[in-house]
DNA sequence: ATAGTACGTAAGATTTTCTAACATTTTTGT
DNA sequence: ACAAAAATGTTAGAAAATCTTACGTACTAT
């Protein structure tokens, strides 16, 4: 896994890295914005990608918006992603399809063209 | 900085990374492999960076080499490295300087090419 | 044999984090 | 306007994690 959603960071140092509250990362953790691992003994890590959701978060808190607000909101990016992933599988998949006949026609128009003939 | 770089990870993460036990992690510091930052507190953090490190030591002293001989092996490459930076640095500097005049030739064979004269 | 290396382990102190609860302030929904 | 919900701060006590220091041990090198 990359470094960047590897948890391991204590929450302390989050705060120190997002300047936000030890509190309030908390708060956003019970709201499902966030959502860290923990150890055997209990304490929380996180990831660098947390720290810059929570930084991202701590913006749009800044603009007024609710922590609902923010997780519909994200929500409905990962839907639209979700689809625009889906819609380039199947152009992917349909490329594919047709690089293969496209390759089969042209082989074929060599080996059968009228006018060269076979022999 | 990076988040490869950045000094993050406590001690006891580390050492489930690494497969080290914490005494070994703290004894590598003292025998100049790792350089861990500190809290307010004055607990230890790591970087990514410090694990990749700590996992090559393991390996050297399952080898059976000792830390001041991975540490002055250390210190030949680094060096190693800091000749060929400096190296590739004169060569920079050489090809801009060559860049340089070759750009002032061709323009002063423009300005003043004795076959056409100023003026 | 002595000294140095590379740890394990234990003790006691300190730091960090945890949960739970209550208080406060600012919205929001009806 | 009022009650409910949201978004924190704060406090308290417990538990987890880390710290330093020191002693012990098994090797290895000189």
């Amino acid at each position: 896994m990359s470094y960047r959603k590897k948890k391991v960071i204590p929450i302390g140092t989050v705060a120190e890295l997002t300047g936000l509250s030890v509190r309030q990362i908390r708060y956003y953790e019970e709201r499902k914005l966030v959502t860290p691992e923990r150890t055997k003994g209990g304490t929380r890590k996180y990831s660098f990608e947390d720290v810059d959701i929570l930084a991202e978060i701590a913006n749009k808190m800044e603009d007024g918006m609710q922590t609902y607000e923010i997780r519909k909101m994200w929500e409905k990016e990962k839907e639209r992603e979700a689809l625009a992933q889906e819609k380039a599988r199947k152009e992917m998949l349909q490329g594919q399809l047709n690089a293969h006949f496209n390759f089969h026609r042209l082989t074929d128009s060599r080996i059968s063209d009228p006018r060269v003939g076979d022999r």
